[in-house]
DNA sequence: TATTGACCTAAAGTTAGGTTCATGCACTAT
DNA sequence: ATAGTGCATGAACCTAACTTTAGGTCAATA
């Protein structure tokens, strides 16, 4: 099965000229055109593509997804660099995911206190506390300093 | 205890600069000056300081934010809307979370496909599989296609 | 045959979120 | 007094990841 530009484009919700900028920036190095010029998708790039979409959500730039992709062309003898890619990408994730559990704690207790000063119209105040409160125990979880 | 913008910078790990961009940025509405125009933080700047850095991890814009900050000098007609904001917020850090557990999914996967690989010394591919190869299971967990 | 729609390109433009630069002021230590 | 340190400013610069624009090809349809 192979498809168009504009069919990958739907299937995936992305945009067209960002699939051809993926090209461009070379990630997309298996994909192959019709004697017109035309891009023609087939498995092993809609499967790249969706590695793509998996490495940018773990945050990992163009640049590097494409030196992966180089790697996957050579073979056997970068096998060790791709796992060592992966095992920093998952340290990196796993951390995003915890930062994220932090900062929703902080979100779910203002969610609370809004529900609160919502239902008695007005936000009221415990002495000292300041214009964007937040509990010690969050404020200990959502430490900056160290 | 009122701190400077160093110290500030040292507490949080972030860059003196950038501090000045957000009080440029008008997210630091409670910070003062002293009589020669040097930035004295509080601690209720200090406070908006935590709660802006866990608004940005999930993901909120710096002109979002800063209309969060607006609303919140203007007192209780504003509560509301700063509810809704937390709500949705919340809803949006949510399923980041889950978006990101989807793609440690297939990150794991392939840390453990990669250790088979080194192991072996090759990735022996099974029959049909594309160089970016993944179970039908993962495809299916991560899908970008509807 | 003419038009339409989906594709193509290179190059320029956009946006967010900073960072760097050049210059200057105020305080302290030598 | 002078040198150093930490602060201040506006303006220019930077980067990543796209997006837009302007112009062109090509195959199927009215």
């Amino acid at each position: 099965m192979e498809y168009t530009i504009g069919e990958v484009s739907a299937k995936f919700h992305l945009p067209i000229s960002t699939l051809r900028y993926y090209d461009k920036q070379g990630l997309l190095l298996t994909l192959k055109r019709d004697r017109s010029g035309v891009r023609r998708f087939s498995e092993e790039t809609i499967e790249a593509l969706r590695l793509i979409e998996c490495l940018k959500k773990s945050g990992m730039q163009i640049k590097d997804i494409k030196e992966f992709m180089l790697w996957c062309q050579e073979g056997n003898k970068t096998i060790s660099k791709r796992k060592q890619m992966f095992f920093r990408q998952r340290s990196h994730i796993q951390n995003e995911i915890l930062e994220l559990q932090k900062a929703l704690q902080l979100i779910q207790y203002k969610c609370w206190y809004y529900e609160e000063a919502e239902k008695d119209g007005n936000e009221k105040r415990v002495k000292n506390m300041t214009l964007y409160e937040m509990p010690d125990d969050i404020k200990k979880i959502y430490q900056s300093s160290h």
